[in-house]
DNA sequence: CTACCATGTCATCAGATGATGACTTATGGC
DNA sequence: GCCATAAGTCATCATCTGATGACATGGTAG
């Protein structure tokens, strides 16, 4: 059997042997996949064949779905600047009232977002979810808690878990509309009336 | 009283053969499951297994998954007296205190629900994101704001609307175990908290 | 009592999906 | 030029999902 012969009639030119672009090329594609049709409804195999990659390579690039999926958040993030927060996007807030101001300028200005809308979506899987939770947990519930805890207050961890999820709420409201005056209100407005009603944990 | 229905003490040990009730069980389990994490992630072994029955059933008494969906769907708007709030689904509430109970418990027993599901995703069709809107904004936020005004609060339909999301954000949290404490806390306990929060318009 | 049909149980199918590891091939340092 | 290693390909696995049809069983009409 010929063996060297036989790939030779299809050798086409295979891809190109350079990892960053085949990175960039899944990065690409899941974006558009999980952007237009969700996580749950975009394949590996969709990706890989938008991308022209084979869909194992997500596993070696990105380590799995779940993370490839992550990396295209991650990546969607960096077109932006937000200056608010803290520079580096994992770094964790200082108050309760940075974490209000940031969330409630951010949705003003870019609708809800990937990672609040995986928390809130029932279509994202379990990783994404969890994901996306211990990210909030760390940058927000962490803070306030030590906050809360510093200023004397009764279980300060469930209380900035409420406060938390009730700002996700107001953010998620504004920004989607649910009411108008909700909406129309400056974020920076609507900040010191929330900070009011949540910063209060005696 | 055992004559004709042996199975008549309990749920007998075996699945009486009850068509109408099996085809109850099934809707019922669907309505819990599908509202609670969607249409996509919920599978139809879990429904057969709340439902006590098996998922062949489905088949053979709705005829598919997407057919028990919309059954469930149609059923839905039959059953949405919440006996804890006003009997007419369709009155509104009577104060803040009532509605933090109620969503809370809700939210608590059957998971965010279509209501909130549809306010909540952004591929909800309009019609039905401007009816849940309505919907919330005729139940919660207009006697809400109706309370505060009474309490001459400033500018009390803001905070109403404020409240109301921030309580959604709360509910959403919860029964979706964003954060554990949260997630373990009693909904009547909860209520309390957030009610402390939420209720001083001054 | 018996036969028949509704009801329920079970095993299994076919397809899809994410993951994995062995294998092949190009690239670049030496 | 050689060859270790990165990069890419491929076959396949394990699992899950919805669906289906053969079979068992109970209730009841006659």
């Amino acid at each position: 059997m010929d063996a060297t012969a036989a790939p030779s009639t299809a050798t086409p030119p295979r891809r190109a042997r350079n990892a960053g672009a085949t990175r960039e090329a899944l990065l690409a594609a899941a974006q558009e996949g999980f952007g237009r049709k969700g996580y749950e409804r975009t394949t590996t195999r969709e990706i890989g064949e938008a991308a022209g990659v084979d869909p194992a390579l997500i596993a070696r690039y990105f380590g799995s779905k779940a993370d490839l999926y992550l990396a295209a958040v991650a990546a969607e993030r960096l077109d932006d600047d937000e200056r608010v927060g803290p520079v580096d996007d994992s770094q964790p807030f200082a108050d309760l009232d940075q974490v209000v101001e940031v969330v409630l300028r951010r949705t003003a200005r870019r609708g809800p977002g990937p990672i609040l809308q995986a928390l809130v979506r029932d279509d994202a899987s379990p990783e994404i979810r969890e994901a996306a939770r211990a990210r909030i947990v760390r940058r927000m519930v962490d803070p306030v808690a030590a906050q809360f805890e510093a200023d004397g207050a009764d279980r300060p961890v469930l209380r900035a878990q409420v406060a938390v999820a009730a700002l996700l709420g107001v953010g998620l409201g504004r920004s989607l509309g649910w009411f108008d005056e909700l909406h129309a209100t400056d974020p920076d407005d609507l900040a010191a009336l929330v900070l009011e009603a949540l910063g209060r944990p005696d």
